[in-house]
DNA sequence: TATATTTGCAACCAAATAGTAGCAATTAGG
DNA sequence: CCTAATTGCTACTATTTGGTTGCAAATATA
């Protein structure tokens, strides 16, 4: 089993979506974040290193302060992946008149 | 640590991700889902227990078959989700300023 | 009725996850 | 300088996850 790296792994923990939410704000740093949860500035430290190996968070060392920020680009890929079935829950039925074809065709 | 059972639990695997595209066309037995991966049909099944758990699909039972399909609101969960940071990738950068200043004041 | 099919469930295993504590390196401030 | 603050790193632990195999129950089919 291969750890999984991606923006679904990332938004699967609530804490990562609640830093995700803090940072696409302003760039903030682990000590900074971590005074927002009840958790220890080291769990922090570990869901903010699953972010960047996620590719969701950008960094930027400043002394020896490190501040992280969103990259947005990944939070798109969520966006993409869910075009498709959003056709089901709103009136474009465009998609969904595709995929009604389909089933049409199929059957005998 | 409680198990979390949420949307976003049950499309962070890519085979759940897989399933969800296909029963999202038509309801399938969880039979005719294993046939289109290489995995045994137990491992798609818990796969398939996780999303009923998630409640992302729900199922009618036809004889000693069970067809599982999408449950699309909970699809529209994380659209909601993502309603917050979809201004941040469109070039609509007016409404980016608003966004941000919603997400400033529901802060606590 | 006898047999094959479909399915869920339980036990088990290896790997990943989420968290803690301790420590070293770097940097800021007196 | 010296001390405190910030951070990443390495164990270490408990729990969850994803997968397997075997089996029993229910249903279709010969």
């Amino acid at each position: 089993m291969e750890t999984r790296r991606d923006i679904f792994q990332a938004i699967a923990d609530p804490t990562r979506r609640a830093i995700i939410g803090l940072i696409a704000i302003t760039a903030m740093t682990p000590g900074d974040l971590a005074s927002h949860f009840n958790t220890s500035r080291q769990a922090i430290s570990k869901h903010i290193k699953v972010l960047v190996e996620c590719e969701v968070v950008k960094q930027e060392v400043s002394g020896r302060e490190i501040f992280y920020q969103l990259d947005i680009n990944k939070m798109k890929e969520v966006d993409e992946w869910l075009e498709k079935y959003r056709c089901l829950w709103e009136k474009r039925f465009d998609q969904l008149e595709n995929v009604l074809e389909k089933l049409k065709t199929k059957k005998k």
